[in-house]
DNA sequence: ACTATGATATTGTCCGACAATCCGACAGGC
DNA sequence: GCCTGTCGGATTGTCGGACAATATCATAGT
């Protein structure tokens, strides 16, 4: 039988307290910065016990909603940083199975799309950040995991000039995932650092030059590239990302 | 002064037992649908007060990572939901004033992406699902809501047949943000379910003959047709998201 | 095979307690 | 004036124990 009623929805009393506090966030009625009330407060205001707001609490500081000034005692309304953001993502990326040509094929559609932005937007300081970065990473001998946050860290670089959140915030966890198979790359295969590097080049050009098209198609045919790499390192495009690369490229060293 | 010293880094105990929980989880020890020992099995073990778990248990329940069936006592492991997912991003693309114009950026970037993969891999369920979508679109007389949740649908049912759980993860927070202002739209704008019928007809007909190209150029013209859509209903594209668009759209008629 | 029953286990919530330590004020020495 | 040491109060982290409500599961009944 079809049901005739909604079950009655039960909401524990530490969810409800944690909904009620994100609500206010939301609504920008608290603000970022501002210290919470202490728990024995809001105890107090919401009529339940400390621990129960303890536990509204740290779903809140989960979902950095809310954090605590460095070896700092008291809870301060924060708004999701780009790691925490990123940390969820990737972990929900890889609890999903996503493979690194999952990871990549993203890559491939929205990096353009961060490059042309950014030529069009960039201002003279988030360039000078980009080519910062591009410098950086040309001027790396060895140090492996260095040039690959000097990777990293160009794409972030080019999210923030392109002035829009929502890149910058998609950016860091496709980046993360990168990460561990880039490094294989760098180690396995002699020609990637240079490939990168006049990637960059042409990508940081466009961008000076505010030429959306040729950011976006230096951006493309870069991150094409990258699947080049993964080929010739001889990873696996099926590999899970997650799944520790040692593994799988022991096999094929 | 050049710090000389790191912090001395300290962990309260529920932290570091939703971290060891966490970790096992990823690591694929603890798989999804797996019940979790009992709260105070787990005190037991990690050898901290149960009240000390529940505030570990209460981190990872809102990741995502853990989860209880409808009505169930027992909490499970689980992977993040889409609507788990999604909801924290949106959260966080509102906490950094994301703006309507930002959203439709990035959805500009990634759609096109998404419809050729899924040109490129659907199966005949997965364009069954796509199809039934824009049927259910086009069938609607008035409904409004519903007719905003049958577009939400025909890029989620895009999303799945791409067969890439990154798209499907990024989909979802982008879909819920467009929602509010798709609303306005299709109110305001007459013309507007007839444009979105045709090209949703027109994407479907590229995905079901698997042309990548013409499916990724029709979903790029259909994303470029919101952003009319923007204009012509009076939204302005600075709106930040979140905002309600009442106020905005009320000064305009 | 399905349903009703009841004992048991488990969660949600509360109370009270205490140590550690962060915070701010305050005093003293260079 | 600025740095350092001290001190009391406030706040958090953790603990132990308690109890009602109810989900769970095995059992008995039809």
């Amino acid at each position: 039988m079809r049901p005739m009623f909604e079950p009655l929805g039960y909401a524990p009393a530490y969810w409800r307290v944690s909904e009620a506090i994100r609500a206010r966030i939301l609504r920008r009625e608290l603000v970022e910065g501002q210290p919470l009330p202490t728990e024995t407060e809001l105890a107090r205001q919401f009529e339940v016990n400390r621990s129960t707001v303890r536990e509204a609490l740290r779903k809140l500081e989960s979902n950095g909603l809310l954090g605590r000034r460095r070896g700092g005692k008291r809870l301060y309304v924060t708004r999701p940083t780009r790691e925490a953001v990123g940390g969820g993502l990737s972990e929900a990326f890889e609890l999903h199975r996503a493979r690194v040509v999952d990871v990549w094929e993203a890559l491939q559609s929205v990096q353009p799309g961060i490059a042309g932005a950014a030529a069009l937007r960039r201002t003279d300081e988030s360039l000078a950040a980009i080519e910062a970065a591009a410098r950086r990473f040309a001027g790396r001998q060895g140090e492996r995991e260095k040039a690959i946050g000097d990777v990293a860290a160009f794409f972030d670089a080019l999210g923030e000039a392109s002035g829009n959140p929502v890149f910058v915030l998609l950016n860091e966890p496709l980046l993360r995932l990168l990460t561990p198979s880039l490094a294989v790359i760098i180690d396995r295969v002699p020609q990637a650092r240079a490939r990168i590097e006049s990637a960059q080049k042409a990508i940081v050009d466009a961008v000076r030059a505010r030429d959306e098209a040729a950011a976006s198609g230096w951006m493309a045919r870069h991150v094409r590239d990258f699947r080049r790499g993964y080929e010739v390192a001889g990873i696996p495009l099926s590999t899970e990302v997650g799944d520790s690369l040692d593994a799988t490229v022991a096999g094929v060293s």
